[in-house]
DNA sequence: AACTCGGGGCA
DNA sequence: TGCCCAGAGTT
């Protein structure tokens, strides 16, 4: 962008974006992690971390026939589930995250997956990113999950220019209708996947390059 | 704010 | 080989 852009044409650009992503990816809500209940999605989002949900779907897929309860990983050998999840990184961490996490779902809340940001964050190997995904998607709260794609491609379109992930956060929630923050983290994840990378993006078959003031040519 | 944890994918 | 990747915890 030449100049400055006002509140009502950022408004606009944003209104623009928002229609095609719908009209690239479409408006059906899709979770990529496998899952069945709240804490099995718990779970594989802090699995998720710096790793690809297609990785983590792998190893689920045993993992949630051998431990078939929140109890199985609240009880679980930590040695023994670090070899469980050893192929997605960070297993160590990772695992002793999972059974602290789990052992606190059956001591302070009964089982269940809390909903709030606080309770969540209180949890081992939650973050923002996490508790965000469950409010989402367990408990349909609006919420804006920033990952290094969503952070990425909010800095490109100039949607959000902080660096703090909380900050983005706060920035989105001013631009973003509220009713799209779900659907649009999942295309905005989708778009970085495809086309916008990290590095050599494919600008020139981006469907956003009229929109997007960081694309190349 | 910087550092650590980590294996897999890909050039 | 070297570099990147859907984060969170610790100092």
């Amino acid at each position: 962008m030449a100049k400055r852009e006002t509140k009502a044409e950022l408004k606009a650009r944003v209104d623009h974006v928002l229609a095609a992503l719908d009209q690239e990816y479409g408006t059906e809500y899709v979770c990529y992690l496998n899952h069945e209940t709240p804490w099995q999605l718990l779970i594989a989002v802090i699995m998720s971390a710096q790793c690809t949900d297609a990785r983590v779907n792998i190893v689920t897929a045993d993992l949630f026939k051998k431990y078939d309860s929140i109890e199985k990983f609240a009880n679980a050998d930590l040695k023994e589930l670090e070899n469980d999840i050893h192929s997605i990184g960070f297993y160590h961490m990772k695992a002793k995250n999972i059974i602290s996490c789990c052992r606190d779902l059956v001591t302070r809340f009964g089982g269940e997956v809390p909903g709030t940001m606080e309770e969540l964050t209180s949890l081992a190997g939650v973050g923002r990113k996490t508790a965000n995904v469950i409010r989402g998607n367990i408990y349909n709260e609006p919420s804006i999950v920033v990952d290094t794609h969503v952070k990425r491609i909010s800095r490109k379109l100039g949607f959000a220019k902080a660096e703090d992930p909380e900050k983005i956060e706060m920035e989105l929630m001013k631009v973003l209708p509220k009713e799209h923050w779900i659907l649009w983290n999942i295309q905005i994840i989708t778009l970085g996947r495809s086309i916008c990378f990290a590095r050599s993006p494919k600008c020139k078959e981006c469907f956003l390059r009229e929109y997007c003031p960081s694309a190349d040519q």
